[in-house]
Order: structure tokens, then sequence, then C-alpha cells
DNA sequence: CGGCTGCTTGAGCTCTATCAACCCCCGTGG
DNA sequence: CCACGGGGGTTGATAGAGCTCAAGCAGCCG
């Protein structure tokens, strides 16, 4: 997975304000669950505030975490746009305030602001590839590689958010107790901190070189 | 991976005599490359006939089969739309006749036929879901049940086309053996024949069903 | 018919999941 | 303020699914 140190350029700040006129806001609390896999698509959803992951259940029963949105960030579109019930669960990791659109005034919303489908559409390629280097690291790369490239992503993009080490395991297909192994070990080589459940990155670039390594014997 | 026994619903055949007056007409022979990783996109591509497939080199060395498109599928345009330069490498699989379309045409196409680009964002929206399923699958569910399923979607989607079990396993996570042991195995339980390289699936619901259950001891 | 690519089968090994036990941290309520 | 409960984290031992390596076979094209 390509590691992405900025913020993805399909971020808009400006419909901010645009957008805030539009559906009804609402809140929820760690746990809390937004929509529910196999629901029939009503509206998107655009958070002001806050972490939300899509997850999913696999078939040992683990939970995997597909992707993570936050502040600016819009989610459910995607089954909207595909016209598919949900294909996953979306799940409140941190407070979170958001605003929900119903269709009718996606519409809207669409027509007065014609660049809203192309930042969708966008965020869709965006993600089409994230998931598919995420499918090839899963596929040929050892555990230690993918922990710390999810953990570099994961911080990057929601660096106020201490990632449990079960979520970095769903995230990157690890279980939590093979996350905790690795994180021992990167403390050891002297590479991380952990600081109670937080973990503090030395350096960025050394830890990624880290990870490009191939062998981990 | 939920396996989509219709046709996608994104292939829009009324495009194809309005396209073909765009773009030049190339054609491929097995194993040509169209477009490889890193480049820059310069257009999009439509199939007019043939077989292509998206492929990366995994961190062990592995081929990984991320897509495949028949006819009447557009490829390259994720990375046009995400303004990244290509994320894997398109391979020709079998005799392919396709359009290419420069960007300058893309805009007068899309112009034209406004339809085109919410084509595109479904498709990718649709991409997104399987690249997901299949990360799931991949995670959580054994290879046997992955191989069935890559069987069935692979052999829905493209039938007239007879899949290597190399291909096979590029496109599930596994190696070319274990393909080969689970067929093996498969047509030991009477619920496939292998005629020659080709596989033939007696009945694709009790297949289905078979890769439904749990434990393979 | 020769050679190449793909397929098959076997033996062994390794990575990582699984199971189990314990500890630590933190929030909550008495 | 302390006790307690529970979720999260750590560590160890073990097992097994599937990969790797190897060697031979079969189908297919020139």
């Amino acid at each position: 997975m390509k590691i992405n140190i900025h913020r993805p350029s399909h971020l808009i700040y400006e419909l901010d304000d645009k957008i805030s006129s539009f559906g009804s806001e609402r809140s929820y609390v760690r746990g809390d669950m937004i929509y529910q896999k196999g629901e029939q698509p009503q509206g998107i959803y655009y958070i002001t505030e806050g972490l939300v992951g899509l997850t999913d259940l696999s078939a040992n029963g683990n939970e995997v975490m597909l992707r993570v949105f936050g502040h600016h960030f819009f989610f459910g579109h995607r089954s909207f746009i595909a016209d598919e019930p949900y294909h996953a669960t979306t799940i409140c990791l941190k407070p979170t305030k958001l605003l929900y659109i119903p269709f009718r005034d996606v519409q809207q919303l669409c027509d007065e602001y014609p660049e809203l489908l192309l930042h969708l559409t966008r965020s869709l390629a965006y993600e089409l590839r994230i998931a598919e280097d995420k499918y090839n690291d899963l596929s040929g790369k050892a555990v230690m590689g993918r922990i710390i490239e999810s953990l570099l992503f994961l911080k990057n993009r929601h660096p106020d958010y201490v990632w449990t080490r079960k979520e970095i395991g769903e995230f990157c297909g690890a279980t939590t107790e093979t996350v905790t192994r690795a994180l021992t070990k990167l403390e050891k080589e002297g590479l991380i901190t952990k600081r109670g459940r937080e973990i503090d990155i030395h350096d960025e670039n050394t830890l990624y070189q880290y990870s490009q390594e191939i062998d981990f014997s």
C-alpha cells in the first residue's frame, strides 16, 4: 500500500459551509452503528467531526476494517452510486457529528454544486486503489510489513486518535496478538515507543524503510 | 465475494456505436502489455473484443490479478479520474481489439454523452465493492472457498475463456499448486470434471453451496 | 515430433492463527 | 477515594493451512 503522507486530494473543504445547510445533523458515540450491511441506502453521510470505520465480518468470524473516514469525508455514497445495498457496516470510532443527506437533497446539492459528483467519483477512484493495494499486500506481504504500513497510514490520516491493536489488526488482516508481538519487536529495535496504549513512532521514514526490508527472520 | 451471475449493470451497450467514432483501434495478442504500472495515463481504453487482466507484483514476487475486463468494458479510467499514475499493469489475456481514447476525446465524448461519466463512476463503485469483498475473503476464508468463488466469478463473467490454474490462483491469492489440489479434490467429490485444461462445472449452485460449508478438513 | 508451457503430486517447513493465562489501565459507582 | 470490573494488551505454547521446492507428466503449438 502506497502511504499517503498528505491528506487525500479529494477532500474539498470549501463544500463544508454549503453542505451544512442541507441534511440533518446527527451525533454518535464510540461503538454506535450508523448503518448496517444489507440495508438499502436512503442517503449519504458527511462527517463534520469524528471518526467512522467501515467494517465487515469475515468467514472465520473476524472483524475486517475496510476503510476509515475522518472529518470532511463522505461515506455511504458507494452503495448509493452502485445502486446496491450496503456491503459492510459503519461503526463510530470516536465521538462523531455528521450530516445525513437524503437522496432528494443529494440531487439538489449536485445540481447546485456540480463539482460534488466529480468529487465523489474521485474518492471512489482513490479508494479503489487503496483497496487493491491492500489486497496486494495481504496476498504477498508478511504481517510485519502490513502492520507497519497500516500504522503509518492510519496515524497519518487520523493522528489525533489512539488506534487499538485490534483495530490495526482488523485493518491489515492480522490478529491482536500478532500486532502486539510486532509492536514489541519494533520497540526492541528502537523504532517506536509504547506509551500506555499510544504508539510513538520515532521516525516515519526509518520505520517505512524497515517495513520494506523483505526478510523478518 | 458476492457472485454476480448476471452481467454487471454498468455495461451499456448502446455506447458501442457512439464510441467507435472516437479514438483509435488497437489490437493485442495474449501476453502483450497494454500499459504498465507507474506510467502516466494519457487516455482510457474500451474493449470491443477480447479479454484483459489488471495485474500487479506482490512483495513476495507473486503475480496478483486484481481485475479482469471483457468486451464492452472500459479500463484505465480509475487512474485518469484519480489523477494518479497507473497502480498496476494491464496484460492481454486473449486476442483483443480495443479503442484507445485520448483525454482530449474523453472530454468531448463526455460532453456529447453525459451519461458516460456516470457510467464510469458506477463501474468504480461496483469494482470497489468487489475489491473489498475479495479483501474480506482473502483475510478470513480458506483457500478452497476462495478458489471456488473465483472459478464461478471468472467463468460467469467470461465463459468463453479457459482460465489457467495460475490465473485463478493469482485472482484469489493462492498458488498454482494449491489450485490444482483444490480442483482435484472437487473432481473427486463429483462437483466438476477436468477436460484437458478446461474445467466443467456440473452445477453452479451445488458448487457454491459446497464453498459456503465452513470446514475443509 | 520436439519443446515449452501448464498441470500434478509429494514431502517438508514456516508463518501466523489459536488457545490460554495473566496483567495493566481506566472509568465507574458505592 | 477505593474497589472492582472490563476491555485492552502481553506472552507463551501449539497446531495446521497452505507455501515452497522438486520432479515428473500432459497438452498444445510450431
